[in-house]
DNA sequence: AAACTAATTGCGTATTTTCGCAAATTAGAA
DNA sequence: TTCTAATTTGCGAAAATACGCAATTAGTTT
């Protein structure tokens, strides 16, 4: 019973990072290559310790994993799943948005 | 360039809807089948007021839809594709966690 | 060691989310 | 119409997020 709960917990914990436009817009990023903290930053055209800021909690839930090299941090997706999943959403939203649309027109339409 | 983050947002503010346990637990009930809103409240033993509130959310975002049959709301599953990216979305925390877990134990082992 | 580059951290503030509970709405039944 | 059941809404308080900016840490170069 509360066992249940706690899964259901653990998988938004999990799905938070993409309650946010730049962390999905850095899983993007990185489906393409590894890159690192302010190459990220420039691409997006944001401040690097708030890059780093969003980089952190995706560590924290092991969406991303990082590599060390000279004093620049490369950051890949711990699990191309999680790219995968979050088209699949767009997809989904996408789809609905048209529903949506189509649905209106056809009543200012009648 | 700003229609590109535009993209961004309206993607994170679709998938905020897997950013709590309820909701989500809401997704994987309607999986199943068709629900008013007092069967989820009490399959989740949570208070109706809540429950209400959650679906509200995920009304507004084109996750769930409605229909109403005398003084019931019927809630369904928009697209399924929804359910399914949050399906893949575990999957990948799953592996996640096992992967750290190995990690963790490989370390300990040493 | 000093200077420089890359990245992280701390912290105050503003904004958003969550939730409980009472009140209001909506449809059906008596 | 009055009562009842199902659901939504409003609102205040608590908790979580987001972000800017300065300070700090870590590694490299001179």
């Amino acid at each position: 019973m509360s066992n249940n709960k706690e899964l259901y917990k653990i998988h938004a914990d999990f799905c938070k990072f993409m309650a946010n436009p730049k962390r999905i817009e850095i899983l993007f990023l990185l489906g393409k290559r590894e890159m690192c903290v302010d190459e990220i930053a420039s691409a997006m055209n944001v401040k690097v310790p708030n890059i780093s800021q969003h980089l952190a909690v995706m560590r924290e839930k092991g969406v991303v994993e990082v590599r060390r090299e000279g004093n620049k941090m490369y950051y890949t997706i711990a699990n191309l799943k999680t790219l995968q999943a979050c088209i699949i959403m767009r997809e989904a939203m996408v789809e609905q948005m048209a529903k949506q649309f189509n649905m209106i027109k056809s009543i200012s339409h009648q």
